[in-house]
DNA sequence: TTTGTTTAGTTGCATAAACAACTATATGTC
DNA sequence: GACATATAGTTGTTTATGCAACTAAACAAA
């Protein structure tokens, strides 16, 4: 089966993804213009977090799909801008109960808000009927490679 | 002007790229077991080196989406790996046309091949109407944002 | 020719990703 | 209980990103 409708060079946009990453840039560049000094990567942890506060860490691997180590390390920086703690569980001593400081609560709204904004910015012009389709087309993509 | 077709989950994946961070992690698993033993970074350079070779690191750049230093390190890595060589301009001093080696070129058509190959994995399913489509909004979403 | 500005590329620093190897706790089986 | 195995998390290494500060060459204006 060959993709005859992907000419040269839309292949590569399609692989690396420009449009998601210049989402992801300019999310942050409007994090830094409203002073929350926060990355893209660690508000994709906290963005579940304030959905359900006190996930273990591979709860987290699972929801940002990352591994691990990527978890542990984004926790530890999450924990020294003190937005985050590390509480061990009590039924299982293996794991660590991920909870928002209320510092870390309290970023929320303001975060949501610029996400909001940043996403209305990238589809400025695109019909809801558009939008639909390339979400299905990406889950498929998504559920393609699980 | 709210997108009350996103609804909270959907905001998070899109903005992240769930979909080409996955098209990207099986390109670079299939790379790997091709025992092509290269990044995916340094195949979305190769891949425009391939198309049109001699190309500036700034060309590089535009192309590929990423600032000067990135290419500069990039292009340092490709060249420990004598894929590419830098050759000084004779045109403009401060530039360098980046070349493909022997190596370089050699490892265009497999590559290619693991590139559709990948891409078709990630597309069954998927219509080219649908495709066609996706293509469009996540255009729309770069050039908004560019 | 001197001075200022733009362009091309490099280096330093902090953050993050992927992979492998590791520790510690939990669980299932005999 | 003892042993094997699975699960949760950490650490080390290499590669890559984004930003700021830098050097060197080209260009433009006086």
């Amino acid at each position: 089966m060959s993709n005859n409708q992907f000419k040269k060079g839309e292949l590569y946009s399609f692989i690396t993804g420009k449009a998601s990453t210049a989402i992801g840039r300019r999310l942050q560049k409007n994090f830094k213009q409203a002073e929350v000094e926060i990355t893209i990567e660690q508000w994709s942890v906290l963005y579940h977090l304030w959905k359900e506060d006190g996930m273990s860490q591979q709860q987290l691997c699972d929801a940002t799909f990352r591994d691990k180590p990527s978890i542990t390390r984004l926790v530890d920086n999450l924990e020294k801008l003190k937005l985050v703690k590390r509480n061990a569980s009590k039924e299982d001593r293996r794991k660590n109960l991920i909870v928002l400081t209320a510092e870390g609560k309290q970023l929320e709204e303001h975060c949501m808000e610029i996400a909001n904004t940043t996403l209305n910015e990238a589809l400025q012009g695109v019909t809801n009927g558009q939008i639909e389709i390339a979400k299905e087309v990406l889950q498929m993509v998504y559920d393609n490679l699980k």
